[in-house]
DNA sequence: ATATATTTTTAGACTAGTCTAAATTTTTTA
DNA sequence: TAAAAAATTTAGACTAGTCTAAAAATATAT
């Protein structure tokens, strides 16, 4: 049984409206996310449940099945695996690849993702730093901090980004933040709650709180 | 106004049915090529009339506008392009593109045509040896000449395939026929046409008609 | 705890792309 | 050149995915 462009697209936003404790994910949410009217939810999670692939009784929200959660799994990885080639064979910059790779995701072929993903080397983050799942489907998310947990003085990576938005990454290419960049944490402005940061032990500039919401970070 | 998936396969086949001299295509051949019923292809006729990309009246059969044939020689530029990265970089055989290519080109993004025409190093051919379109849009098909023309005695380099069957390239591939291969035509046989032929100067073996007609050699 | 607000589902409809069966047009053939 | 055959189009219907408007269920707030 093959699932739709669609289904697919579906599956994967309940896993990541779910969030890691796998919670139920309700009708509107869907609704925003999918771009479409409750009522289209509605029948679409009818459909997804009839094939096995969503936990679902009217009023109560979702969950993905051991099936769906596969199936989302397995989309994620080609996400993931096919944002690498844009940015380290074609040369896309990060804030460039989410739409294209939103099509190319849905390309079906076992083996092609497995010779991209040979051919990439294996990589185990996308450009994003969003952990890639393997061909089993294990997918660990790596316990990263956000930048407003930092404590002043410390020196952190720059792992990822949280928020994927084309004008917040150029914004980060403006501030000569990318993965890997050695963030130190030097003041906390009491009035805007804005970051005072030194990049790559050279220059220093101000992060806003919004933005410090959106890095991803780990001790060096 | 964008073209669907569907449209855009109408135009490539309507493309490849009409031949290098434009010629009518039928209702009937688009309905056996697209796996349809003649009744939904005159559907598909009429919408696709309406937006310009044909030219279509009713019993008459159709032939591309300069719209029509613009967007049909795109998606061809797209499925060769995506064939040769399948087989240089991700080391697919020629004989297990084709359907992913059927996909792949279908994937929208003038941007990404383009690097991935630069990283495959703007190749010429596809590795069925079939010309790719450049950017502007320019197709010139190669004046190959089919086997079956060679006259005995001549030899002539392999450049290219018209049947794309998986089955066929297989069998040219236990025959140790590849794209460059040196072929010298030794003898016909009265008796069912078949060739002998030396394969770049070593094993020499029998080819059928059926096989030689659908090779496409040139003079050395 | 009951009225109000919010969320979700149902009912009925629309588009794209397909189908079958029947009608029509074109082509072939005798 | 008229009848038969073949090709094509029309008519009406179906599925997937979406919509709006209205009904029903759940949550919230006095």
């Amino acid at each position: 049984m093959q699932n739709s462009f669609t289904e697919e697209n579906y599956l994967k936003i309940i896993h990541s409206l779910s969030g890691r404790d796998g919670a139920e994910v309700s009708t509107n949410a869907l609704a925003e996310s999918t771009s479409t009217r409750a009522a289209s939810v509605t029948d679409m999670l009818r459909k997804l449940a009839d094939k096995g692939l969503i936990h679902y009784k009217k009023y109560q929200g979702v969950t993905l099945t051991e099936t769906g959660e596969k199936v989302a799994i397995k989309v994620i990885r080609k996400h993931r695996l096919w944002e690498v080639f844009l940015v380290e064979k074609l040369g896309f910059g990060w804030d460039e690849v989410h739409d294209i790779a939103e099509e190319l995701e849905h390309i079906p072929s076992e083996v092609l993702v497995e010779k991209l993903d040979a051919f990439l080397g294996h990589p185990r983050f996308d450009p994003h730093g969003d952990p890639i799942p393997d061909a089993k489907g294990n997918l660990t998310e790596p316990d990263y901090r956000i930048l407003t947990d930092v404590q002043v003085g410390e020196k952190v990576l720059m792992m990822g980004v949280l928020d994927h938005a084309p004008s917040f990454l150029q914004h980060l290419d403006r501030s000569g933040i990318t993965l890997g960049s050695v963030i130190e944490v030097r003041e906390i402005n009491e009035y805007d709650k804005s970051a005072s940061v030194q990049i790559n032990g050279g220059q220093t500039l101000f992060i806003s709180l919004e933005v410090s919401k959106n890095l991803l970070v780990q001790r060096r």
